[in-house]
RNA sequence: GCGCCUGUAGCUCAGCUGGAUAGAGCAACUGCCUUCUAAGCAGUGGGUCAGGAGUUCGAAUCUCUUCAGGCGCGCCA
């Protein structure tokens, strides 16, 4: 249909031309033109059979390939600010970001994950304030400021820390003649506690943040979600430290001639990746922006030599790719090296409501209220159901539901049903095994639509990984469970002769293998009884 | 105002590097458990693929445009 338009044709008289050609080949059993142009090839039984060996020889490796071609691929992901535990809108990062790197791995690429921590500047001295603030105050309900944290996990540290060390400043002083603007009033506070005790404050930031990081890394690995590499921001240095990563880059860009002094800021000149406006590295007063710190970050990864940079970033920072892009070409890379996926936001439906988020106050659902509710791979499958860079609404009800509504569990039941068919048969017969018997048997062709199934599993494999969407592989895993229930209904495997038996087992144990394989994709294992 | 995402069955969504009669689940209706897990299966009805224009042999898919919804546009992070 392509070539009709070149070749001054009409598609179906090509199609037909064809056919009388390729139909002379010995190894096809039979070739149809159809339709509008389309050529159907039928293989021929024996082959087409076959893959199910080829299957159950490969079994784990059997969809992997090595297209990705030892590339070097970075995929940094979450990230979130170590400031409050991470709740549902991170989870779908973590379970995206962990679901491409097993999909790219798979496809031959040399996957490093990394999560990059900020634990430089304002935030957490908000978060080691409020922790301080909290320490001292029992009662926050008259009066707490507006800006700090007031989760229970800051009680929590706060109560900790009490065991080591004992601040030198008592509340009312610190939050006197406060200013009305709640950005500044943390800010004095933060200056307050620095001037009176300077060392109790040091090591309550110190504390805090490890306290959160730890935190952080529990719930990660409760949720399945390792990382290879854990980046500090503050390895990047200081602006007041002329040989810092960071300094280092934005020298680079002055010298370069892409960054500038105007009214006493410092500014990168974005016009090479055609964003709206230039942007501050340093501000007025001689703070670096946090822009500033992922301008040396992104720098850091390019000279550590990745073939590729992925970052996943929630979809509220879209706005900031054409900056960073805009910075790694006048670095001398190419932006073509970065890929940046968004992830949308997940809103939460517990009894068909909303579940409200609220972090100002501290209360919201936190990735680990939603584990703890649905499980670890409940949680992930239904976070990668949908396109990332769309809308989720995730339904906890369903999740937890006996439906077959309920994808979840309709592409694990068709696991453990073969698991379970497999333990039967060997019940029945402990000499059973796995071999194609005879495959014009009539019972047998039943298992075609199956094997056809089965044989698309390493070009969705293949699509998922081009395309960095894991969906692709729920949705085909439930088209192949869809097949295997239908075929399950339809055919009592076990009252067919030891003989069939072998053969259809063969075939199931292929589907199952499948089944596997692509729920390991997605970070989730297999279910063996239901 | 500018940028990004979205609009497909009553509902939730697939399909989007153009290709055959646009698919699935739920909901509605009808059947299937003395036999391997009914968290299952089979069937019926349900569509101007938001509207319009264009490119093409061919458009849900590409382009333009209108309408509707979400998000982002700081010397915040």
């Amino acid at each position: 249909m392509v070539a009709a338009s070149t070749l001054k044709s009409k598609p179906n008289e090509l199609a037909n031309n064809l056919k009388e050609k390729l139909i002379k080949l010995d190894f096809f059993e039979d070739v149809q033109s159809a339709g509008p142009g389309f050529i159907n090839i039928f293989l021929k039984r024996n082959d087409f059979v076959s893959t199910i060996n080829v299957i159950n020889k490969m079994r784990d490796s059997f969809g992997k390939s090595k297209v990705g071609d030892g590339k070097k691929v970075q995929i940094e992901f979450v990230s979130a600010n170590p400031t409050g535990p991470l709740h549902v809108g991170h989870g779908r990062g973590a379970a995206f970001g962990d679901a491409i790197g097993r999909i790219l791995e798979a496809t031959g690429s040399l996957v490093e994950k990394e999560y990059y921590i900020n634990d430089a500047g304002r935030q957490i001295d908000i978060l080691t304030t409020s922790v301080l603030l909290r320490m001292i105050k029992e009662d926050i309900n008259n009066y707490f400021p507006q800006n700090a944290y007031k989760g229970k996990y800051i009680e929590d540290i706060a109560n900790k820390l009490k065991k080591d060390i004992n601040l030198n400043c008592d509340y009312e002083s610190l939050t006197k003649d406060m200013p009305k603007d709640p950005e500044k009033e943390i800010d004095q506070i933060i200056e307050n506690i620095k001037d009176q005790d300077e060392s109790s404050w040091n090591q309550a930031k110190e504390f805090s943040l490890a306290e959160m990081v730890k935190s952080i890394k529990n719930d990660l690995k409760t949720f399945n979600v390792d990382f290879d590499h854990w980046f500090n921001e503050s390895s990047l240095g200081d602006v007041s430290d002329s040989s810092s990563e960071i300094s280092n880059s934005i020298n680079k860009l002055k010298s370069d001639g892409n960054a500038y002094e105007k009214d006493g800021a410092i500014w990168l000149n974005t016009d090479i990746s055609g964003d709206d406006k230039h942007r501050v590295l340093i501000r007025e007063d001689g703070r670096a922006t946090y822009f500033a710190s992922d301008v040396a970050y992104h720098k850091n990864k390019i000279d550590r030599g990745f073939d590729k940079l992925v970052n996943i970033w929630g979809a509220d920072h879209h706005g900031y790719i054409k900056r960073i892009e805009a910075s790694i070409e006048t670095l001398g890379s190419s932006k073509e090296k970065l890929i940046v996926k968004l992830v949308q936001f997940a809103n939460l439906f517990k009894e068909g409501k909303k579940v409200k988020m609220s972090t100002r106050s501290g209360e919201f659902f936190t990735l680990k209220d939603l584990i703890d509710d649905i499980g670890t791979d409940a949680a992930r499958f239904y976070y990668l159901s949908k396109q990332a860079d769309q809308h989720l609404d995730f339904d906890i009800d369903l999740a937890k539901s006996d439906s077959k509504e309920n994808i979840f569990y309709y592409i694990q039941y068709a696991h453990a049903r073969i698991v379970s068919l497999e333990e039967k048969a060997l019940k029945k017969n402990s000499k059973i095994k796995t071999n194609i018997n005879n495959i014009e048997n009539n019972s047998y062709k039943e298992c075609d639509k199956l094997i056809h199934e089965i044989s698309k599993y390493p070009d969705v494999v293949n699509k998922a990984a081009n395309a960095l969407q894991p969906h692709l592989v729920i949705y085909y895993l439930r088209d192949l469970a869809q097949l295997f229930h239908s075929y399950y209904n339809d055919n009592h495997v076990l009252s067919e002769t030891d003989q069939n038996i072998e053969s259809i087992l063969a075939c199931l144990l292929s589907v199952r293998q499948v089944i596997s394989n692509g729920l390991d994709l997605l970070g989730i294992s297999p279910i063996e009884k239901m």
